[in-house]
DNA sequence: AAAACTAGCAAACAAATGTTTGGTAAAATT
DNA sequence: AATTTTACCAAACATTTGTTTGCTAGTTTT
């Protein structure tokens, strides 16, 4: 590193905070040089376009998000609703210690017009979070309706989250929690 | 009428399509004037600004929902279950007959940097949502877990329509349907 | 110590944004 | 028939947008 210190990740993680609270399209560069302490014009210096940042933006979210909730439903230790539990700690955590929703149901909203690379890596995160879900509702239900069950709950998550940003309020969460969770017995 | 004879409401629902579709900051004036067959100036004929516009749109879409879909919850003839499936048909039209996701969730997940205006409809809209199932529900469930299920089943809905513009599959939105409509005997 | 590289600033860029102005021709009103 | 109103165009407006360029000073490598 030289003068400055900033890196790489912590432009990737102010856009993100910018782009999960405000839209993509409704934040600008300066908003995130600003974020930054930068000039909007030095951002390119670690990022090609507004596009690729976004991109980068996307794919830290997925893999934070697999690392601290998909990646739970595989592990060997603990019984299927101690996992659910612990994946359903993560995500209340990750949706209600910052403000905004779903970067990625948000974002998908748009798909049409979006650039196919966004749509990719969204697809990517509901299908990876799709199967963690089904893996530990499977030795339940069994594997056909797992699959059914985990696009449930997923839905459920995605309204929860939209009506928090709308009426600030938890509760449609927890209440989900409790029901997802509920669901193994 | 003079020259031309573009209404308002021809206006508002372009406007509509194109902000669901791309969401509002991503839908410029040219954009919209260009679908109406007119200049971007000239929209400024109709309504004071874009910001004015959105509010008639949601208004719009308001409007539309209530006759639709909540007005039909209370209606005298048929059995709640009856009712219930009128709505689902509405809302299924409503979110499958034309591109694009729910505007209100999409426009209310960014509620933060956006005019109080759209978030006065937009929480209007779905309080009105919640009530309107959660009457068709209270003769089978009573009152508390009406309004517990209501949520639960519009929360369920928004998710549905997040997934079907992401992977461009209604089926989402049927399991949801038919689960929805068996909670009434 | 010299050379090469890095991170950032300052300024400029063309294009797009929402909005305003002045005029025109058709329609509605008188 | 004269007047006013309506719907629209054409052009300009100031801002803001994403992006590029040239430069500087610090850091790393040699």
């Amino acid at each position: 590193m030289s003068k400055g210190h900033t890196t790489k990740e912590q432009i990737i993680w102010k856009a993100y905070q910018l782009f999960r609270e405000r839209g993509y399209y409704n934040t600008s560069m300066a908003d995130i040089g600003q974020a930054c302490g930068l000039l909007k014009g030095s951002i390119y210096h670690h990022f090609a376009s507004k596009e690729v940042l976004m991109e980068e933006v996307l794919k830290a979210v997925y893999n934070s998000f697999k690392q601290q909730v998909f990646d739970v439903a595989f592990q060997a230790m603990g019984t299927p609703k101690e996992r659910l539990e612990k994946m359903m700690q993560a995500i209340e955590q990750t949706y209600f210690q910052e403000q905004g929703g779903c970067i990625m149901g948000q974002t998908g909203a748009h798909v049409p017009s979006n650039p196919a690379a966004f749509t990719s890596i969204i697809q990517q995160f509901f299908s990876a979070w799709k199967q963690a879900f089904a893996h530990v509702f499977t030795p339940q239900y069994g594997i056909e309706d797992s699959q059914r069950l985990a696009w449930q709950a997923i839905q459920e998550i995605e309204g929860a989250v939209t009506l928090y940003c709308i009426f600030f309020d938890k509760s449609f969460f927890i209440s989900t929690r409790q029901r997802i969770e509920g669901m193994l017995a």
